[in-house]
DNA sequence: GTCTATAGGGAGATAGAC
DNA sequence: GTCTATCTCCCTATAGAC
């Protein structure tokens, strides 16, 4: 039920999804589903709270595994790898974040605020690190720069292409550090 | 009534935004709109449409006044400009595009589609021009990067903030040619 | 846990008076 | 060009049977 929501929020965004269709998805009617949750809202909530989670938690696993890793940009690599793969590869709840977020009520919008703040510090500490030399007031705009370019993918990117995601968070990650130069030397650089 | 349409659309995208409100914020009744537009998607396809003609014009005049340049990182920056006006400083209807024009029904994007087709094919002929260098292939990754770098500002950039717009055209343009490091460096790399 | 039935509200759209 | 009144449709949500 949460996937079908998920699935139609990415398709169509918070007001165009209606409890009918996503009942109908999964093979119920629409009144069952406030057997589960208390309102739209309700199911809503949890929908987006959990592409944060997909996200959060993929950032963890990163951290754990370059616990030793010396090359801090291969360190932000796995993290671009990590955020994309959350995008694209494990279920449509942060995509459904990514892309449905802004238009959902601002009430659902306020109660998950906190959670994608979580999010953002973790990668503001992360670039902190990458990037010691960058002026600090200048970091969450790099940072914001980063997400624009990582979040975007999900207009065009398609996994069933020539390029695969590993190929796709070396180009952004290159092209974050090094500028467009790197586009024409996608692992040269490193 | 099309800006009211189209600050509508900011704040709400499509589906959330009705008849009523735009009438009332103008002052009229519902009804009354029929006697200009057919329907709420006639109504939103002209909105649309006049986010790429903003679009557009503010490119077609950037072509005009660097006629003459030599420099193409220039050139490159007065058009990242020109799209950021469009955006920040010619009323909400390039801002509504970018934000509202994915949680529209599918029948009202297709009428829009080949407007946009449009324009992205001048950024490729511009980019294909500043960089020469650039793989053919690469050009459209290219500008995808670049064009979620200016229209995710339109979620984070504040107009009445520290950074103007020129400063914001600027950052974005170095950032892009030349990576991360020039966020350190504003106006010095060039 | 799901169903049917339905309440209550608000949407887009239309007709005809002014 | 705008109004009022209204039609039809579909939404969220509820109540009670199974």
């Amino acid at each position: 039920m949460l996937d079908a929501a998920a699935e139609r929020l990415v398709a169509q965004g918070y007001t165009a999804t209606t409890l009918r269709e996503i009942a109908a998805d999964i093979g119920i009617k629409a009144g069952s589903i406030y057997h589960h949750f208390e309102s739209k809202e309700d199911l809503f909530i949890e929908v987006f709270s959990r592409g944060i989670e997909v996200m959060v938690d993929a950032f963890g696993d990163v951290d754990t595994a370059m616990n030793g890793c010396d090359r801090e940009s291969d360190r932000l690599e796995a993290h671009v790898r990590a955020h994309l793969g959350a995008l694209f590869e494990h279920g449509s709840f942060t995509a459904a974040h990514v892309t449905a977020f802004f238009t959902a009520p601002e009430e659902l919008r306020s109660a998950i605020v906190p959670l994608r703040d979580d999010y953002e510090h973790r990668w503001n500490a992360l670039l902190a690190d990458v990037l010691p030399e960058l002026d600090s007031a200048r970091l969450p705009i790099a940072r914001l720069f980063l997400f624009g370019a990582m979040n975007t993918t999900i207009e065009w990117f398609d996994l069933s292409g020539d390029l695969s995601l590993d190929g796709l968070a070396n180009l952004i990650t290159v092209q974050f550090l090094e500028g467009v130069d790197a586009l024409n030397l996608q692992r040269s650089t490193r």
